[in-house]
DNA sequence: CGCGCGATTGAGTAATTTCAAATCTAGTGG
DNA sequence: CCACTAGATTTGAAATTACTCAATCGCGCG
């Protein structure tokens, strides 16, 4: 049940028994069907999540209804509106499930107190915000520089399976582009 | 000397003046002249730079010989090509000065090891990193969801100061698109 | 069979790029 | 004080790319 999460950080820091109990203890389990919210924008933002299965997209719906993804998010990514989150303000962001998903869910208050109670877990989470800010740099790299044949192709080789689990119209708000110009792509 | 180093950090933990001394030590001083390059894509990246004056831009020539810029860099921000500098790999980007400019620098050792000796370092560095993390993706969506004069508009409100310091080349080259599209954008 | 959703196609329009030329500006030396 | 130059900016015009809106296609499922 907790394997999932405690393979997950033992991969950057090294954890007892003992420990590991204290970290999970900080966490609830929720299961969401596919379509629905986890949070809506304008939401508060309770929880940063890890997903142990499913498929989520991060998204904001502009002034004219087109729907933007920031980040798609599968099994044993962490998620959230983290400025909402660790701000405590309204999220900017929806969260919503793109497959039936569960997650493991850690409040702000249990994430400050994981930080005196288990240090450790400070260098976990570093070493997490640093892979999402490295990650999101080459993603602006990539729209900035590339076109949107390119950035489509580049998303098919980075995940492969992705096109097998979501819409083509997903793909293209991720990407950037109309659904109409991604299906063009290759004609 | 030290000052601005130690009036960020306090801003987010408290240190003894020991402890700062301790930190500082981690350190070294470096300047660097207008245009010259702090690291150049293909290089080894050393360190991660402390900006105590002047003004940077973290840039990508891609193969088309076209410039884009994935980050201005200013006074009291930390910058480097964070994925060559953690993983010891080579610069996918070049760190190059827009003005005289003043770094501190810490090498990876040195940041592991104050992670080591003052382990609120990691509260502090992992603060920071959420911030980069979340500005990245706020960039994003930017991208993905507004026209080049609305990202314009955007940027002359996040940093009014700028255009001062830069040319509009620069400016184009951030925001992703042409300068000759940026400079019709008010006509 | 027929509905509904996603994907594709067509046609016209809008935005942006490219390449070339003209203009502006700040700094230099006479 | 002026002429001159290098760099930055603007402008023009054509070509390309992407978008929008509408219509059609394809397919799985009740």
């Amino acid at each position: 049940m907790s394997e999932k999460l405690r393979d997950h950080m033992e991969k950057v820091i090294s954890l007892t028994d003992q420990e590991f109990q204290l970290v999970f203890a900080h966490f609830t389990l929720e299961n969401f069907k596919k379509n629905e919210f986890i949070f809506q924008q304008g939401d508060s933002v309770k929880y940063v999540y890890f997903i142990r299965s499913g498929l989520l997209k991060l998204v904001y719906i502009d002034d004219l209804g087109r729907e933007h993804i920031v980040s798609f998010a599968m099994e044993d990514w962490w998620e959230s509106d983290f400025s909402a989150f660790f701000n405590s303000t309204k999220a900017s962001f929806s969260l919503k499930c793109l497959e039936p998903t569960t997650v493991f869910c850690l409040s702000l208050k249990g994430y400050t107190q994981l930080g005196i109670e288990i240090p450790q877990i400070e260098r976990f989470f570093l070493q997490k915000s640093n892979a999402g800010f490295i990650a999101s740099q080459q993603r602006i790299l990539s729209l900035l520089s590339r076109n949107a044949k390119e950035r489509y192709e580049n998303l098919l080789k980075q995940y492969p399976t992705l096109p097998q689990r979501v819409s083509k119209t997903q793909l293209a708000a991720f990407l950037g582009v109309s659904r109409e110009t991604l299906s063009r792509l290759y004609t």
